[in-house]
DNA sequence: CCCCGGCTGACAGTTCGCTGACAAGCCGCG
DNA sequence: CGCGGCTTGTCAGCGAACTGTCAGCCGGGG
């Protein structure tokens, strides 16, 4: 899981890439507001470590500009400013925890550790299957990267082919997902739809085996 | 919103429950251990405020026996010892927050809204989403920074999208937050109200994607 | 060589969602 | 109590996207 550390003390971000990086985490540095702002706008971290006193664009900014972008990310605010009004102005700002200086990198470890905890629960469940990804909560598809316009219908099948990944999935049973066992189509329904997912996803990703049935190429 | 103040010094555990009172709680109190795992583990409550000095069973042993069993509810820790090994303790036990005494209440006010702010899956209280801004405290709607006046439906069926950016929403799941499931719309009232919001808003700023529901544009 | 399972492109029926109009409810105000 | 404005559900018509069906094609296996 990444991690991101802003503190512009380079001495400190390094004990703290340290500590994070012996708790499993990857951890990244970066030392200035600005710069720090716009990696956590753009990159997916599983943590954020704040320190408050920045260049540049203060951390407590930093951190609102996020929020009010809808940011989740988990975010542990560090101060050397120990005054219960600082404190409140964080946590109002919306940092998950919060972290006086001095403080021990084991408690630093520990907190981090709660906070990627707490936020588990509430993953964005993405399944890649070779060059396809198929993002389950915004139920999009993309192939090697790219973007793909999909079908309400195409969707469902894709993703139910990719649960079953593991075997061939064969037409009746696709049909009995898509459409429900009562309503019945003609089988050829269901080759339509795979036809026009293949003109849209290219050769190569949903492969037919013949008497077995379907299955998404590169499935282990 | 219920909340549980497990606490044994009666003048303290009064203190705390007035606080949280005129925060917006509904504050109880217990001051023994044994009492407060039985409570938390048969009541619902949306925040609960441990110390972890308590007769008949110690706090940390509270608080890990509701983990064990599953218990979600956020809790706030309380101790007087304020060394880091006893912080670091408490975290691993699962506690979401730590607070050492003495504290202002203030501040605990402050970090259990926080607490249940999160809990609640909602961020700060200002959302930007693209050039659509929305103020959930005043309830406001902006587009590109003009104030828009929309009616209460359309507000909360904004900000339902809002809360949700991250997927489509589909239809009856809109009409079920608007409406209650029991009180039995047509799907077409709902078109009505995003007919409407479009024409104030704009277009391109509630996305429909067929099959799959709307969606708030611009959301990454 | 023929057959059969599966594929494809075209086409048309159907569904889904949008819009403008209208009327019923709700609320404040005189 | 009546009135007017605002909100909101319903209706009907429309357009576009979706999807089932069909006829013909392909390719491997007997």
């Amino acid at each position: 899981m990444r991690a991101l550390c802003v503190e512009d003390d380079p001495r400190i971000a390094a004990d703290l890439a340290g500590a994070l990086g012996r708790a499993g985490f990857a951890a990244e540095i970066c030392g200035d507001g600005e710069e720090a702002w716009f990696l956590g706008d753009t990159e997916e971290y599983g943590l954020i470590v704040l320190d408050l006193g920045l260049p540049r664009m203060d951390g407590l900014s930093v951190l609102k500009r996020w929020r009010a972008a809808g940011r989740q990310v988990p975010v542990l605010v560090l101060t050397a400013r120990g005054s219960w009004q600082e404190r409140v102005e964080g946590i109002d700002a919306g940092a998950d925890d919060y972290l006086p200086k001095p403080f021990r990198m084991e408690e630093l470890v520990a907190r981090a550790r709660a906070l990627v905890r707490r936020s588990a629960g509430q993953g964005a469940p993405r399944q890649e299957i070779g060059a396809l990804s198929l993002d389950t909560t915004r139920m999009t598809v993309a192939i090697g990267g790219q973007p793909v316009a999909v079908t309400a219908l195409e969707y469902r099948l894709l993703a139910y082919l990719a649960l079953h990944r593991a075997r061939p999935v064969p037409p009746t049973e696709l049909l009995d997902h898509l459409y429900g066992d009562e309503d019945a189509r003609e089988a050829n329904a269901l080759e339509a739809v795979v036809a026009r997912l293949r003109r849209k996803l290219g050769r190569g990703v949903i492969a037919t085996r013949r008497g077995f049935g379907y299955q998404i190429e590169g499935a282990a």
